[in-house]
RNA sequence: GCGCCCUUCGUCUAUCGGUUAGGACACCAGAUUUUCAUUCUGGGAAGAGGAGUUCGACUCUCCUAGGGCGUACCA
């Protein structure tokens, strides 16, 4: 195991959005970083040019910024490497550790049945021949080891061993001359000075094929870990049905970035007890070697409850810009006004919001404007002695100021000078006020409302004017 | 088919040979209460199955079952 500073990376492929399990695989290996005070760098894996695209390079940045988890230097094009690539092809053809193989995709289809019958993996016929005409098309295959074994000590699986019989001779440089993923990844993974590769189970395969190309450049082999998928509450593979995939989607659903670090941090990982910690924590207690072997679901109600937390913990003008977007993109633009108290108003409804969009529903009641119509429900408890009682309520709230604080135990007062509970008057208030939409307690909503609104729902109510 | 990996409450996890198997989310009940929610208190809930090793296994080994990943001139 290398004894260099640690370096990590992300490298992911830009053939779509960037996906939860991608995002967390990054914040791993970040914190492994940050934890060893090594570097964290990002590959953007495009050796395919057909498959990648552009909007999925900026959805990669855009997602990874977004959570917060970004590279400590410019990102790395793969693509732009390829000359290096082939260069590093040359030395292992001129090694004897690769071969011009010529084979048509029908002799290939062949051979990929043979291989299969016989238990082994694809090997070429022309692993010890060569072609009359050498410029003929081909493809530069890996010459791998027929015997022995090839041995991972994964940093989360523990030991891994493949017998080299398994592994197939890879393509190396396709027939128009680009590299392949696994001859790409192992020459920048050592040029890039990788130490820790920590990425996702789905390469454990790949690790073998890789360690025996290290091994046939004559480099060091990088410390792995492979870390397990997330998959979907029902234990599938995540998919469109589970509601979301993409970071951007959770982003979109009112989560906030720095819930979304925590509870994948806690996804798959563990210290302790501790279910709820900072930035901070997280590198200090983070270690591969902690990382839980088997995949984990992906549970929206825990999600929700942490997001819940901080958003409790939120600064409400960030909260207020949050949900002013949120109500941009429903086409209920808040008003000048509505807008300047936003942050205000977020720090007497955030309590129970699980996500932005709570907050944006939960605001709901305060943009309706007066006159406002009344359900049915609060129509029927404004009987003429709650009439009265809210009249006389009106009155006295008149002369208290529009807080919380103020109002809570200014409600108490009047349902004890009146002699009856809360109970009798707080219903129809509410509903006087909300006009039957959801409304927080009674003194939250009529403080968000504010004194001159609410007193003017209430005598619009009561037929007074105001 | 073959190869590799995984398997503790519904879910995320702790335990790293000796625990009444702990915590969190969710759930249920009760309390508070001006709706919902919040808050508080309490409760139910787990080592896939079978063989071993051992004085003693959730912890180690093997088998079975189930699940995942891979098996591309994708990454």
């Amino acid at each position: 195991m290398p004894s260099r500073p640690v370096v990590t990376r992300f490298a992911p492929s830009p053939t779509g959005f960037l996906h939860i399990g991608g995002a967390r695989t990054a914040l791993f290996n970040q914190l492994y970083a940050r934890h060893t005070g090594g570097t964290f760098l990002l590959r953007i894996e495009d050796t395919d040019r057909q498959r990648s695209t552009e909007p999925a390079v900026a959805a990669i940045f855009e997602g990874l910024s977004w959570l917060g988890v970004t590279p400590d230097a410019e990102p790395v094009f793969q693509h732009s490497r390829a000359d290096r690539h082939r260069e590093a092809v040359m030395d292992l053809l001129a090694a004897g550790h690769a071969y011009r193989c010529y084979m048509t995709v029908e002799e290939l289809e062949i051979e990929r049945e043979r291989a299969r019958a016989e238990g082994r993996a694809i090997r070429s016929v022309w692993r010890d021949r060569t072609s009359n005409s050498p410029d003929a098309p081909h493809v530069i295959r890996f010459r791998g080891p027929l015997e022995g074994e090839t041995v991972i000590n994964d940093l989360v699986k523990g030991r891994i061993v493949y017998q080299n019989i398994e592994l197939d001779d890879l393509v190396l440089l396709r027939t128009d001359g680009a590299p392949t993923y696994n001859l790409a990844v192992v020459v920048d993974d050592h040029d890039m000075g990788v130490t820790h590769v920590i990425r996702g189970d789905d390469h454990v395969n790949n690790a073998a094929r890789q360690t025996l190309i290290y091994q046939a450049f004559g480099w060091e082999v990088p410390a792995m870990g492979h870390i397990p998928l997330i998959h979907g509450p029902d234990g599938a593979k995540l998919s469109k049905r589970h509601g979301a995939q993409a970071v951007g989607e959770f982003a979109d659903m009112g989560y906030l970035p720095e819930a979304m670090r925590n509870y994948l941090a806690r996804l798959g990982w563990g210290h302790g007890d501790d279910e709820i910690f900072s930035d901070a924590q997280a590198v200090e207690w983070f270690d591969v070697a902690d990382v839980v072997r088997s995949p984990a679901r992906l549970d929206w109600a825990k999600l929700a409850f942490i997001n819940a937390h901080y958003i409790k913990l939120a600064d409400n003008e960030r909260l207020a810009a949050l949900v002013s977007d949120v109500l941009i993109h429903r086409g209920e633009k808040p008003h000048a006004d509505l807008s300047a108290r936003l942050p205000d108003l977020i720090g007497l409804l955030k309590e129970g919001a699980k996500t932005t969009l709570d907050i944006a529903d939960s605001l709901g009641f305060i943009a309706k404007t007066r006159p406002l119509a009344l359900d049915a429900k609060t129509a029927g408890l404004l009987t003429d002695e709650t009439r009265a009682r809210l009249a006389r309520l009106g009155q006295s709230l008149a002369k208290v100021e529009f807080t919380r604080e103020s109002l809570e135990p200014a409600i108490r007062a009047f349902s004890e000078s009146e002699g009856v509970g809360i109970g009798k008057f707080g219903q129809a208030l509410r509903g006087v006020m909300s006009g039957g939409s959801p409304a927080p307690d009674l003194a939250t909503t009529l403080a968000s409302l504010g004194k001159d609104e609410a007193l003017g729902r209430l005598n619009d109510a009561l037929g007074l004017s105001s």
